[in-house]
DNA sequence: TCTGGGGTCCTAGGACCC
DNA sequence: TCTGGGGTCCTAGGACCC
C-alpha cells in the first residue's frame, strides 16, 4: 500500500472485437462476437453493442448465436492481436522499467519506479497521456485505473470502462470496497462466492466483519488470511516485470467426441509434438508430462510422469503422453486432450539421455521433422482457433463449421451458409474463415463475410474508410483471390504479419 | 448447439528420508 | 516395544484468471 496513487492498471476495451471494428468499418457501432466457431465454440469478446443483447465472455456461441442472432460472427485473429498488443506495452515500457503483462491487452505498470509520478495529479495526468497516445497509435480505446494497490488499480480500470479513467486515492480503499459484492475481490470465483455466501457473507463487509480467523475456517489457512487482508484494502504484491514461465500445454476439443481407441492415440501424439515444439521455441526443456482427457460428461482427469531430468525431445514427450493414455479409460467417448510439460528448465540442457541417443542416429530426423511439423500447425490453430483446429480432425464432416456468416445486422448480405462437407479441400487447401483477410487482384483488400458452397462472400473495406465497403460472391477457387495479411489500423502502424505465421484462412 | 485454450496457485495424501 | 516429527517430492484435482 502507497501514499500515492502509482500503480497503474491498463486494460483494452472488448479487445478483440474492438480490433476487428476498427479493421472493418463495416462493422463499426454493430454487434461483433469473437470466439471458436465451431459446434462447441465460445465467446472469447464481445463488443459493448454485442453485450448489450447479454453476450459475455466464456458463454457458448450457441448461446450467443440465439441472443443476438445478427450480430457478425468472427474467429480470432491473434497474431493481429498480438501485434497491436506489441504497441501498448512498447508504450507501458516508456512510463516505467517496471511493467507486469497479464495477458495480450492487459497490464499492471509502476509509476513510481517509473520515476513519473509522485502524487494524484501527476498520475492521473500520466493516465490520461498514456489514453491519448494508445488511440493514436492503436486506433483501439483503453481504460485506466489507479490507485495504491494492484487490487484497487484493477478495480478502478473496472469501473473506468469503457474508454475512461478512474483514480482511488489511497485511504479510502475500505469506504470503496465494504459495499461491494465479495466477487470483486481478486481469487473469488463462483465456487468461493457460493461458499460465503451459504455462510451469510455476501459483501466485503460481510468478509471484515466475519474477521480472519473465520475466513481461514470456511476456506482455510491461504486463502482465508489474504481474502481477508483484501477485504480491508491490504494489498502489498508488487508489480513483477518478467515472470518465468512455469508450464507449456496445449489441448483441442472436438467436435464430436472421439471412441476410436486409435484416433484418440493419434491425437495424443499429434498434441504431443505441438506441445514440444512451443516447449522448444520458448527455448524450454521440462521434467513432466502431463496427459489431460475431458470426456463425454465433460468430466476432466490428468495423469503425469515426472522423467528423472528434463526433455525437449518429441519422441521422449510422445512416448510418456502415450503410456499415460495407457491409463484412461476412454469408453463412452472424449471431448478433449491435451499435453503438457512442466517442471521446466531454463534452457534446452543436457537430456544426457536423449541426446546419446539422437548421436547414436535412430530416431533423431524422426523427432526433428516431427517437431517442425508440430511447429507448422500451432501457427494455423492460433489464428483459426479452436473450432477450426478439429473440424477436420473429428471427422465432423456436416459442414456447418466451415462456413459461418459473419455479416452485421440488416445488411442484407449476410450469406446464411451450410458448408458442403469437403468444401475447404476443394478450394485447393485455402479456408476461408470468417474475419480473415484477402485480396483480389482487382478489386483490392477485403475480408471474408462467409464461405459455404463452395462459395465465398468478401467485403472489399480497409481500415481507413468510413464508410461500409461493398460485398462481391466468388468461387472459392477463384484464382484472383488470395488471402492476405491484416492492414495496419493506423497510418504507418504495424499489420500483424511481422514475425507472425502467414494469415492463411481457415473454417472456422 | 452446453460449456475454449492457455495459464497460475493451492490443497492433500502418500512415499520416502532423516 | 502401536508409534514422532519434519521436510521434500510426486500425483491428482480444483478454483481462478483472461
Amino acid at each position: 500500500m502507497r501514499a500515492a496513487p502509482t500503480i497503474l492498471h491498463l486494460d483494452m476495451d472488448a479487445f478483440f472485437a474492438a480490433a476487428e471494428q476498427a479493421s472493418k468499418p463495416s462493422l463499426r457501432g454493430k454487434p461483433v462476437v469473437v470466439g471458436g466457431l465451431g459446434p462447441r465454440g465460445v465467446v472469447a469478446t464481445a463488443s459493448y453493442e454485442a453485450r448489450r443483447f447479454g453476450v459475455h465472455s466464456a458463454m457458448p456461441m450457441g448461446q450467443a448465436r440465439r441472443l443476438a442472432p445478427n450480430a457478425a460472427y468472427l474467429v480470432p485473429r491473434f497474431a493481429f492481436y498480438r501485434a497491436i498488443s506489441g504497441q501498448v506495452m512498447e508504450l507501458l515500457g516508456r512510463l516505467s522499467p517496471l511493467v507486469e503483462p497479464l495477458s495480450l491487452d492487459e497490464a499492471f505498470v509502476d509509476l513510481e519506479a517509473g520515476g513519473l509520478a509522485e502524487d494524484s495529479a501527476g498520475a492521473r495526468a500520466v493516465g490520461e497521456r498514456l489514453r491519448a497516445e494508445i488511440l493514436a497509435t492503436t486506433g483501439l480505446t483503453g481504460s485506466v485505473g489507479l490507485a495504491g494497490s494492484k487490487m484497487l488499480a484493477k478495480i478502478a480500470s473496472e469501473e473506468a470502462k469503457p474508454d475512461g479513467l478512474v483514480l482511488y486515492e489511497p485511504g479510502t480503499e475500505r469506504a470503496l470496497l465494504a459495499p461491494r459484492s465479495v466477487r470483486i475481490i481478486p481469487g473469488v470465483g463462483p465456487a468461493t462466492g457460493d461458499h460465503l455466501r451459504r455462510a451469510g457473507i455476501t459483501t466485503v463487509a460481510d468478509l471484515v466483519e466475519a474477521g480472519e480467523d473465520e475466513l481461514v475456517r470456511i476456506l482455510g489457512r491461504s486463502h482465508g488470511a489474504s481474502l481477508f487482508r483484501m477485504a480491508l484494502g491490504h494489498d502489498d504484491r508488487p508489480v513483477v516485470a518478467e515472470r518465468d514461465a512455469k508450464s507449456v500445454s496445449v489441448e483441442d476439443t472436438f467436435d464430436i467426441d472421439l471412441h476410436d481407441r486409435l484416433r484418440i492415440r493419434l491425437e495424443v501424439e499429434r498434441l504431443a509434438e505441438r506441445c514440444v515444439a512451443r516447449l522448444r521455441g520458448s527455448g524450454h526443456s521440462g521434467r513432466t508430462i502431463v496427459l489431460k482427457v475431458r470426456r463425454y460428461d465433460f468430466s476432466t482427469l490428468t495423469r503425469s510422469e515426472t522423467l528423472r531430468g528434463p526433455t525437449d525431445d518429441p519422441l521422449v514427450v510422445r512416448e510418456a503422453a502415450e503410456r499415460l493414455l495407457e491409463l484412461v479409460d476412454t469408453t463412452g467417448g472424449v471431448r478433449l486432450l491435451g499435453v503438457g510439460v512442466s517442471g521446466l528448465a531454463d534452457y534446452t540442457q543436457e537430456d544426457l539421455f536423449a541426446q546419446a541417443e539422437a548421436e547414436a542416429g535412430a530416431g533423431a530426423g524422426a523427432g526433428a521433422e516431427a517437431g517442425a511439423e508440430a511447429e507448422a500447425g500451432v501457427g494455423v490453430g492460433a489464428g483459426a482457433g479452436v473450432g477450426a483446429g478439429t473440424d477436420a480432425r473429428a471427422g465432423a464432416g456436416r459442414g456447418t463449421v466451415g462456413g459461418a456468416a459473419a455479416g452485421p445486422a440488416g445488411a442484407g448480405e449476410a450469406v446464411e451458409v451450410v458448408a458442403a462437407p469437403g468444401t475447404a479441400a476443394e478450394a485447393g487447401g485455402r479456408r476461408w474463415a470468417p474475419g480473415h483477410d484477402v485480396r483480389h487482384v482487382v478489386l483490392g483488400a477485403g475480408w471474408v463475410q462467409g464461405s459455404g458452397l463452395g462459395r465465398v462472400t468478401v467485403r472489399f473495406e480497409e481500415p481507413g474508410s468510413t464508410v461500409p465497403g461493398r460485398v462481391r460472391t466468388f468461387a472459392v477457387d477463384d484464382p484472383e483471390l488470395e488471402p492476405s495479411d491484416p492492414l495496419p489500423l493506423v497510418p504507418g502502424g504495424v499489420t500483424g504479419a511481422e514475425g507472425a505465421a502467414p494469415v492463411t484462412p481457415s473454417a472456422g
